[in-house]
DNA sequence: ACGCTGATGTACT
DNA sequence: GTACATCAGCGTT
């Protein structure tokens, strides 16, 4: 509850060094461009500057196991409320498969207010609390119940707005400043660094003006991946072993690295 | 490096 | 009541 209105209140503060990342012009000002399927064209090319490209829902329909990995190596975008742009490559994800899955909140074809947003269609994103003080962010995929966790994150932009709202989120203590490795290595930690709440269920990534996905570029578009099985995964039996995370191999940013997982998964 | 523990609220046996 | 798709801090190898 202290949570989110701690949250409103962070995104309202602006480190005065951190302006690297803000649009140049001045507000009101226009969400992210919108893609209509894969065109993407002209619109894109006009500004030098930006050298985005909104991936569209196409994107998304594709099964589980597919996304999770597709999803590597690509550039997750947060606009805050005051224009600041927060962004970082996704280098690490698990694959929850629907109602077989016994690990899924889906598991046994489970549909509940809390995790509808999984039945939703690709795209959609599905966050939940989790230990009465985190959130963690999944995105929909291809499938009934079947969805992606983003685990962690290769911070790129608004590395001390992301300071900041971890720092801020984070109960008690005023502490040290957190490492860079340690803003976005973790589901809720990513969460907190983007300032990713209960608010953002629901929302299409494919269209949403506070939070998109951009093609990554060319050398991490196809990186190596390590698959090894999900984290925190506790009475999920034959399930919790199964190799359903992906993460880029050798990559410092990933949450938990997997050395047996590696042995097997030989570059 | 690893292991323990408390924090904290919601969903659902 | 109990189980959480977690995290940070502190203690011990």
């Amino acid at each position: 509850m202290g949570q989110k209105k701690k949250l409103a209140e962070a995104e309202q503060q602006q480190s005065p060094t951190d302006t690297a990342h803000k649009p140049s012009f001045k507000k009101p000002r226009l969400g992210p461009p919108l893609t209509l399927g894969s065109q993407r064209s002209i619109y894109f090319c006009q500004s030098p500057k930006d050298h985005s490209a909104r991936l569209g829902s196409e994107f998304f329909d594709q099964p589980a196991v597919s996304l999770a990995r597709a999803l590597l190596g690509q550039v997750l975008v947060r606009q805050l409320g005051d224009g600041t742009e927060l962004r970082g490559c996704i280098v690490e994800t698990e694959a929850y498969l629907g109602p077989e899955d016994e690990a899924a909140h889906s598991r046994g074809g489970r549909q509940t207010p809390r995790n509808r947003s999984m039945f939703m269609k690709p795209g959609t994103l599905y966050v939940y609390l989790i230990y009465g003080m985190y959130f963690c962010m999944n995105v929909s995929s291809q499938g009934d119940g079947a969805c992606v966790l983003l685990r962690a994150l290769e911070p790129l932009g608004g590395l001390e707005t992301m300071r900041q709202l971890r720092s801020t989120l984070r109960k008690g203590t005023i502490s040290r400043a957190l490492k860079d490795r340690e803003l976005c290595s973790g589901p809720s930690k990513l969460c907190q660094a983007l300032a990713i709440d209960k608010s953002f269920d629901q929302r299409d990534l494919a269209q949403d003006e506070a939070i998109w996905l951009e093609h990554g570029s060319l050398e991490s578009s196809a990186p190596a991946v390590v698959t090894a099985a999900r984290i925190g995964i506790g009475r999920a039996g034959e399930w919790a072993q199964k190799p359903l995370r992906f993460y880029i191999r050798g990559n410092p940013w990933v949450s938990v690295v997997d050395k047996g997982a590696e042995q097997n998964t030989q570059a």
